[in-house]
RNA sequence: GCCCCGGUGGUGUAGCCCGGUCAAACAUGCGGGCCUUUCGAGCCCGCGCCCCGGGUUCAAAUCCCGGCCGGGGCACCA
C-alpha cells in the first residue's frame, strides 16, 4: 500500500486522526495560551524595585504580564515594591524612567501603585495574622534564630499567646524595638524541607529610613515576601510572571494565602534573560557608573532599556524578540544577531542613507578635469525622499576610509560609488593615488570591481560602537550636506545602523546599532 | 550541604503534557548562487541539533530510572 493509499484508508477508519493535527499547527505563532485566563478577567502586574535602571532581565516578565492583560482585555498593573529604604534603596528618578521605559515600549500601564503609600495595609494584615496565631514577633538574634531553624526547632516567642504579640508588636510600631531587635515571623512548617522557608520574616524594622517617599515616618517595613503576597491579593492579580528565582518565594508566600484562605493567583516561572556580553547587574552597573568606566544608565555597552533605545534598537524589536523567547523554564541568552536582525527589519525602511568615512585617507584622482556631481538617492527604495549630492573638483582629493586600504593595490580598479571608475596607482596609509578610467557602472560591474565609498569633504563625525566592554570610538568624516537630527536613524553605507546621538555644531556623533 | 528548575543545529525558539504524520520545523548565523549602483533586503541551494546510558514499547526527542552538565534559591534584599 501507498503512503497515499494508507492515508486514504486511515481517514476512513480514524478520521480524527487528521484534524487534531491541523489544530496544534496553528497555535505556533505567538504567545500560547494562559491557564485559567478568562476573557476580561486577567490582572498581570510588574513589580519592579526602582533602585536601578529598568533592563533587558526584567523585561521579559513585564512584557509576558503586559502582553497577556492585553491579549484577554483584562489590566495591567504597574507596582513599585520599595520597601527596602536600605539595602536596595528606591531612588526618585528611577520610578520616573522605568514609567518612561515601560511606555516607550508600548505598555499600557491601567494602575500604578507604590508599595510604600501601603504600609498601613501591610501592617493590619500582620496584626490579623498575629492575632489568629499565625505570626508571631521574634526578638531572638538573628544567629540564634538561625540556628534553631536549622534544627528544625521552635524559637521561644513562637508559642507565646497571641495577645502577647500583639502588645510586641506594639512596641515594634512605637518604636521600643530598634533595628535588629525585633521581627515578625510567619508561621510554616519547623520542618519544612528548605530551611529558608521555616517561619520567614515578614516585617523588620529600620532606624533611619529616610525613605524617598515617606521618608521616617515608618520605621517597620515589609519585606518582600509579605508585601508581595498581600499586594497581589489585594489589586486582584490573577497571573503572576516571574523568573525561576522565585520559585521558592511562591512557597513562603501561600502559607499567607492558606491562613486567609485567599486563592493563590496563577504563576508562570521563567528562565533569567541575559544578552550576549552585557552586564545587566543593577549593582555592578552602579559601580561601573560610580567608577566612571559607563557614561551613565544608558551607556550603550548596557542592557538597560535605555542603553538599547540609544543605539537605536526599537521597542518593538524587542518585545518581538521576548515574544519569541516564551514561556520558557531554562535560561536564555539572547544574541545580538537575533536582536538585529528583527531591529534591521524594522529601521531598514525608515533609515536614510549616507556616506561616512572612518579614518580618512586622501585620494587623489588624476585624469578627470571637470566638476562631476555624484547625486545619491536618500534610499534606494524611495527615489520620493530625494538625494544627496557629493561635488567631485578637479585638483581636490577626496577620501576614502582606511577601512577600504585592503580593497586598494596598485594596478587594481575600484568604482567610487555613484561617481566614476577609478585605476589605483600608488598606496599608502598618508595618500593614495589614482587615475580615471571610467564613468560606467556596467564596466564596475563585468569587471566585478569593487565598490567603496568616499566624500569630497565632510564634517566631523564620531561613531561610538560598543564592543563587549569596550567603547571604540571611530573618527571621520561625514559628508557635509547630511541634514540630521538627533535621534534619526540612518544608516552609514558600508558601515552599519546608528543613531544620532548628538550634535554640536557642525560635529555630529552617533551611536552604532549594528551592521 | 539542603531545596527547586532546566538540557533540541553556532544562537534563540517549536515539538515533549496526550509516543507513531519528526531520518525533526521556524528564525538567526555560516557557505554558495541569482538579482541589485554599496551594504542590506529579496529569491534559490547547501551546512548544522534531539546531553549520555539503561528500561518500557511493535514504535521514544516525547514516558520511566540512573548519570553527567548548566542555572537558580537557601538574607531582618527584591
Amino acid at each position: 500500500m501507498s503512503i497515499e493509499d494508507q492515508k486514504l484508508k486511515l481517514n476512513e477508519i480514524y478520521p480524527e486522526f487528521f484534524e487534531k493535527k491541523e489544530e496544534k499547527r496553528e497555535e505556533k505563532k505567538g504567545l500560547p495560551p494562559l491557564p485559567k485566563a478568562e476573557k476580561g478577567k486577567v490582572i498581570t502586574r510588574f513589580a519592579p524595585n526602582p533602585d536601578g535602571a529598568f533592563h533587558l532581565g526584567n523585561a521579559r516578565a513585564a512584557i509576558l504580564s503586559h502582553e497577556y492583560a492585553r491579549i484577554y482585555g483584562g489590566k495591567f498593573i504597574l507596582r513599585f515594591d520599595d520597601t527596602d529604604p536600605k539595602v536596595k534603596r528606591p531612588e526618585p528618578i528611577f520610578y520616573d524612567w522605568i514609567i518612561e521605559d515601560l511606555k516607550w515600549l508600548g505598555f499600557q500601564i491601567d494602575e500604578i501603585h507604590m508599595a510604600s503609600d501601603r504600609l498601613e495595609i501591610y501592617y493590619s494584615y500582620a496584626e490579623k495574622l498575629l492575632a489568629m496565631g499565625k505570626a508571631y514577633v521574634c526578638t531572638c538574634k538573628p544567629e540564634n534564630f538561625r540556628k534553631l531553624r536549622d534544627e528544625g526547632k521552635a524559637c521561644p516567642h513562637r508559642d507565646l499567646p497571641p495577645e502577647i504579640q500583639l502588645q510586641e508588636w506594639k512596641k515594634m510600631i512605637n518604636g521600643e524595638y530598634k533595628e535588629g531587635e525585633a521581627v515578625v515571623r510567619i508561621k510554616t512548617d519547623l520542618t519544612h524541607p528548605n530551611p529558608a522557608v521555616r517561619d520567614w520574616p515578614a516585617l523588620r524594622i529600620i532606624n533611619n529610613p529616610n525613605h524617598p517617599r515617606t521618608g521616617d515616618k515608618y520605621h517597620v517595613w515589609p519585606l518582600y515576601n509579605f508585601a508581595s503576597a498581600i499586594d497581589d491579593h489585594e489589586l486582584g492579580v490573577t497571573h503572576i510572571f516571574r523568573g525561576q528565582e522565585h520559585a521558592e518565594n511562591e512557597t513562603k508566600q501561600r502559607y499567607v494565602y492558606e491562613y486567609f484562605e485567599w486563592e493563590y493567583p496563577q504563576t508562570v516561572h521563567h528562565g533569567r534573560l541575559s544578552i550576549e556580553g552585557v552586564i545587566l547587574s543593577k549593582s555592578k552597573t552602579r559601580k561601573g557608573i560610580e567608577e566612571g568606566k559607563y557614561l551613565g544608565w544608558d551607556d550603550p555597552r548596557l542592557g538597560t532599556i535605555r542603553a538599547l533605545k540609544r543605539r537605536g534598537i526599537q521597542s518593538e524589536a524587542i518585545r518581538e524578540l521576548i515574544i519569541e523567547i516564551g514561556l520558557k523554564k531554562s535560561d536564555t541568552t539572547i544574541s545580538w544577531d537575533n536582536l538585529a536582525a528583527i531591529n534591521r527589519r524594522l529601521i531598514e525602511p525608515i533609515a536614510n542613507r549616507y556616506f561616512f568615512v572612518a579614518d580618512p585617507i586622501p585620494m587623489e584622482i588624476k585624469g578627470y578635469n571637470e566638476e562631476f556631481i555624484a547625486e545619491v538617492p536618500l534610499h534606494p527604495d524611495h527615489p520620493e525622499r530625494g538625494v544627496r549630492k557629493l561635488k567631485f573638483t578637479p585638483g581636490k582629493p577626496v577620501y576614502v576610509s582606511k577601512d577600504d586600504l585592503e580593497l586598494l593595490k596598485s594596478n587594481e580598479y575600484v568604482r567610487l560609488k555613484d561617481l566614476f571608475n577609478v585605476k589605483i596607482l600608488e598606496v599608502s596609509e598618508e595618500g593614495i593615488v589614482v587615475e580615471f578610467d571610467s564613468i560606467e557602472y556596467e564596466k564596475a560591474r563585468e569587471n566585478k570591481w569593487r565598490m567603496i565609498h568616499w566624500v569630497p569633504e565632510g564634517k566631523p563625525c564620531e561613531v561610538l560602537i560598543p564592543e563587549g566592554d569596550e567603547l571604540v570610538v571611530r573618527k571621520g568624516l561625514l559628508e557635509t550636506d547630511a541634514d540630521l537630527k538627533v535621534d534619526d536613524i540612518v544608516q552609514f553605507e558600508r558601515f552599519g545602523f546608528v543613531r544620532i546621538d548628538k550634535i554640536e555644531g557642525e560635529k555630529v556623533t552617533a551611536i552604532f546599532a549594528h551592521k
